[in-house]
DNA sequence: TATAGTGTTATCGG
DNA sequence: ACCGATAACACTAT
């Protein structure tokens, strides 16, 4: 579920809804998606301190505390935060679900602080595959691809890599994600398996066009599913241009959805 | 019951 | 050492 824009949406409801609040509590008993830490440890780091700024790169969100360590979270392939008021009313509802969850339904709750005022920060994550750490580091993590400069985007272009395995590189660039990826090549109409060391200039500076105009839109429009191409990634899709039936296959170990007609 | 999957990382081979 | 491909991770939905 989440990339880019929805990763920034779960960061902007924890600066809105969590921030300055005294944490009281803390669950960090899933020591797998805790790890390396054990259970106990980022509590206590965290309990008698608040969160007081939420920030994001690529797909990795970081919130500094008033008097502890930073605290990153990442939401893997299935997470998602819910802030929960003292009530149990959730508040602040960002992007919408995949798991068919309804609301009150924290059966996947693998992380939670709670406040002083009995609200409630949850991470849900079905598949475990996201993230909690304390100090994360961040050096590893390529430039954000919604802020990157089209020289910082031609310096992530170099080697032979399929064009697409580049996108989805977070060293290279940070946040985009498989959907991103399929949807940013089909609007600048180059094809995925294209060595990045077969990229023009101008296609180079159409894909990057690409990649701003595409985060963008789905920055505004509540997420990568809002994007035209995604609802079409699947068998019998049709390209949103024309109709031409799309094709697939694997691109850099992902599945990949492609127009034939126009992605040269 | 079998399979795919919107992310990351360790491991293997060139 | 660099680069890229692949498997593994955990679990649900189809």
């Amino acid at each position: 579920m989440p990339e880019l824009p929805e990763v920034e949406s779960a960061r902007s409801v924890i600066e809105r809804s969590a921030l300055k609040r005294t944490i009281v509590a803390v669950d960090d008993t899933d020591s797998y998606v805790c790890r390396p830490h054990p259970p106990g440890q980022i509590r206590d780091a965290l309990v008698g301190t608040e969160l007081i700024a939420a920030h994001r790169r690529g797909k990795t969100m970081w919130c500094d505390t008033a008097t502890g360590p930073v605290l990153g979270l990442h939401l893997g392939m299935s997470g998602k935060i819910v802030i929960a008021d003292a009530d149990g009313h959730e508040v602040d509802g960002g992007d919408h679900w995949e798991y068919g969850r309804a609301p009150g339904d924290y059966r996947f709750s693998r992380f939670a602080l709670t406040f002083a005022d009995g609200g409630v920060l949850r991470l849900l994550d079905p598949r475990r595959l996201g993230r909690v750490r304390l100090d994360p580091r961040l050096d590893d993590l390529g430039p954000d691809a919604a802020t990157m400069t089209g020289a910082q985007f031609a310096r992530a272009l170099t080697g032979r890599a399929p064009i697409k395995a580049r996108l989805l590189d977070q060293h290279a660039l940070a946040g985009v994600g498989n959907l991103l990826a399929d949807e940013i090549l089909w609007r600048a109409k180059l094809n995925p398996a294209r060595p990045v060391d077969a990229i023009t200039d101008p296609e180079r500076r159409r894909l990057y066009r690409a990649l701003h105009t595409t985060i963008e839109e789905a920055l505004r429009n509540g997420g990568v599913h809002t994007l035209p191409l995604v609802p079409e990634r699947r068998p019998g899709g049709q390209c949103p241009r024309d109709h031409t039936p799309l094709v697939h296959g694997a691109v850099g170990g992902r599945t990949t959805y492609w127009c034939p007609k126009h992605q040269l």
